[in-house]
DNA sequence: GAGTGGTCTAGACCACTGC
DNA sequence: CAGTGGTCTAGACCACTCG
């Protein structure tokens, strides 16, 4: 295991660092999967020649991250989409009169085409990559509450297909991990109020010109890489996209 | 100091968040005010008879928590909305082309009334309360970009007058804190799009009708008491609001 | 140089899980 | 019961700030 060189190095970082950039690479290479677990503390800090306090620290810093899930008595999981508690992270819409309702995702079309210069700048490709297409409706409590244009890499989702959607069971970004090996970590968003153009308003049964909510979302995956832009327009009329700033 | 009865007991909790809760009282009773630098950590262990391992992660848990600001070498401080770094953790709006703007509050009104049933269930009032109900654009370059509507519980803010309003540099929560002895420490966001009525669509320079994203906020200072309540119309014409989700 | 937070270690013990 | 994460301690040393 490296040391910190310490002082005058101009790359310093702390021990625990250097560890949870290891355990990531793991991660990353996929050593072990979605949902399982990853060894104990002890064994990780015999493998790093470190103390396992210092493993402790830099497990805790990706448990923070939601890359890893720590259930005490148990171990320390790889987080997976497929965890249903893990469902309503990237998802902030909930219903205005409070509680709960299931989601369902209702594939539209599915389609191959070449990435435009904003897609390409967006999702790191070269113009005119190919580039997949996704339309899909998604309905609470049988009703239509938000359609969504998701633009993919088609390299890295090679494969997918409206029957492919259709088939699974479960959120898109369990889809993708189970299927593809590509988990989102992280996404941004950017949210404006439009107003709703012909399609958009027949499919979610508003007037046409009425306002909606539009997300659009970037999703990376480990490094930071983009793999999903997204457009949403949600109808707000039983909804809301919910925030909590602290 | 009290020692966590060990296994049976019901209200079991761990000695740092013992600690943490009584530091958490001593802010809330000023005994440090925003800004100021609290003891250090192993000033703090000795006053609680706790190691200074124990103390840190206590501190550690309130510095994510936004409550406490960590400066090495220096100290550990209350934060504070008056910290310029602390400006757009509550505000999402972030300019279309990129960049950063200043913002400018411009105060409108500010009138008493009688809290309704809506506005004593929201803020923790009984019906009939007085309240106060504040009306200011906030700008960015020179041009309106948001409507705000914020309604405060009146015994609170006693004195917040549109003058007050109008004299003061800075955010509103740094008025509330310096002002007022209030700190926002954390609030909920419900965002709608909803088509803009007359009055605000004159004051945002938008034609009547036309989308906008309306941001109900509530927020709360210590122990989770709700004190402001707000209803802001944001014209996303050249600014969006922006969401990091992980 | 003195004082602060930040890192790292080693060891003890507690709490939870599952066999 | 053994194995896991969770807590707590004590002490050493590093990095940063300021007078």
């Amino acid at each position: 295991m490296m040391r910190q060189t310490p002082a005058e190095s101009p790359t310093f970082s702390p021990l625990y660092r250097q560890i949870k950039e290891l355990i990531l690479q793991a991660l990353e290479n996929g050593e072990w999967r979605p949902g399982e677990a990853i060894p104990s503390e002890t064994e990780l800090a015999q493998r790093f020649n470190v103390s396992q306090g210092t493993v402790r620290k830099a497990i805790d810093e990706m448990a923070a991250e939601n890359l890893l899930v720590r259930k005490q008595g148990k171990g320390t999981f790889v987080a997976s989409h497929n965890d249903p508690r893990a469902f309503f992270r990237f998802l902030r819409l909930v219903p205005l009169s409070g509680g709960i309702e299931p989601a369902k995702s209702v594939p539209l079309e599915c389609w191959r085409a070449k990435a435009g210069p904003e897609a390409a700048r967006i999702l790191n490709l070269k113009l005119g990559e190919p580039i997949i297409i996704v339309r899909r409706l998604l309905e609470f409590a049988e009703k239509p509450v938000v359609v969504d244009e998701i633009y993919l890499p088609g390299e890295t989702f090679a494969g997918l297909s409206l029957e492919v959607l259709k088939e699974h069971q479960g959120s898109l970004y369990s889809l993708f991990e189970t299927r593809f090996g590509v988990r989102m970590i992280r996404a941004e968003e950017r949210l404006r109020a439009v107003a709703a153009d012909r399609t958009s308003a027949e499919l979610l049964h508003v007037p046409e010109g009425s306002p909606l909510l539009s997300v659009e979302r970037v999703s990376f995956t480990y490094g930071d890489r983009p793999v999903e832009w997204r457009r949403g327009l949600y109808s707000t009329a039983a909804h809301c996209y919910y925030n909590e700033l602290s």
